[in-house]
DNA sequence: TATTGTTATACTCTATAACTATA
DNA sequence: TATAGTTATAGAGTATAACAATA
């Protein structure tokens, strides 16, 4: 029998990858996700703010903002009483793409469960969720798109 | 709440990073320990089938093999009746080392799930591994190392 | 002098395709 | 002609460090 780690291991590789797989199809890799849902979460936020709760580079945020923006998802304006620093906002379409990808994680997460019961599926998310917990791991701030570097 | 889906994704990488921060300990990465654990399962495979076994390019398997070899862990043998295909094996401190990551892997499963009961680690297993298995996911085969191209 | 954002560059990992030797 | 293994090269993603503007 596998250990509960290493199938977490598996499982979660899978899943990443299926959902990144409907990600593309909107144009978006999961930094950008990551990062389009951080704004979201935080309107008004700045880059570095965005770097530090993602754990991510700043010079790396500077590439994804451009990105978002180009695409016509998120704003940079300007900071109130900071002329260095932006912040950063979801345009409509923006908010639009972010509802998208509510919909989609929500879809996804129905085929990944489609073999456990409905109490099954409780029990399950509780349990991650303990784990998730215990490990230090934050809501919404996905350790795959973080630095490792010092 | 998050998804169970999401908390997996998370978990995933978390419990892998994890892992592979031990796996380096040895001069190990992720591939690597994918390639000595399926020879070690399968002793004589050739290269063509770990690279369909493990879904990688055979390309890769080559240079993880050098690695392997030039450490010792992993022979290539002559097979007997095709002489273009290797008969891969483990060296006795290739078996070893298997031995530690064996340890190394049980270690950081109770790490993981420290913060549940026996009762639940039991539950929480035998969900994930119903999960897996509707997904395809074979067991030993980690899908982060998969190509994913044509 | 420190900080925000930015740019340029190097490094690592992976994919693609061409090559050799055997079959 | 097809297959196993190999090599060389190009590409994607990431890290590092230097820089300009502002505090």
């Amino acid at each position: 029998m596998e250990t509960a780690a290493f199938l977490l291991s598996q499982l979660g590789a899978h899943a990443s990858s299926q959902f990144l797989a409907r990600a593309a199809e909107l144009d978006l890799t999961g930094p950008h996700v990551g990062v389009l849902r951080a704004i979201a979460d935080d309107p008004g936020t700045s880059q570095q703010a965005l770097a530090q709760r993602l754990d991510i580079l700043p010079s790396r945020v500077v590439a994804f903002v451009d990105d978002l923006e180009d695409r016509g998802l998120v704003r940079r304006e300007r900071h109130p009483s900071d002329r260095r620093s932006h912040a950063l906002r979801l345009t409509p379409t923006g908010e639009q793409v972010r509802e998208q990808l509510r919909v989609l994680g929500a879809e996804h997460n129905d085929r990944l469960l489609a073999p456990l019961s409905e109490r099954e599926r409780v029990t399950l998310t509780e349990l991650l969720a303990k784990v998730a917990a215990a490990q230090g791991l934050r809501p919404g701030v996905h350790p795959g798109f973080r630095h490792l570097g010092r």
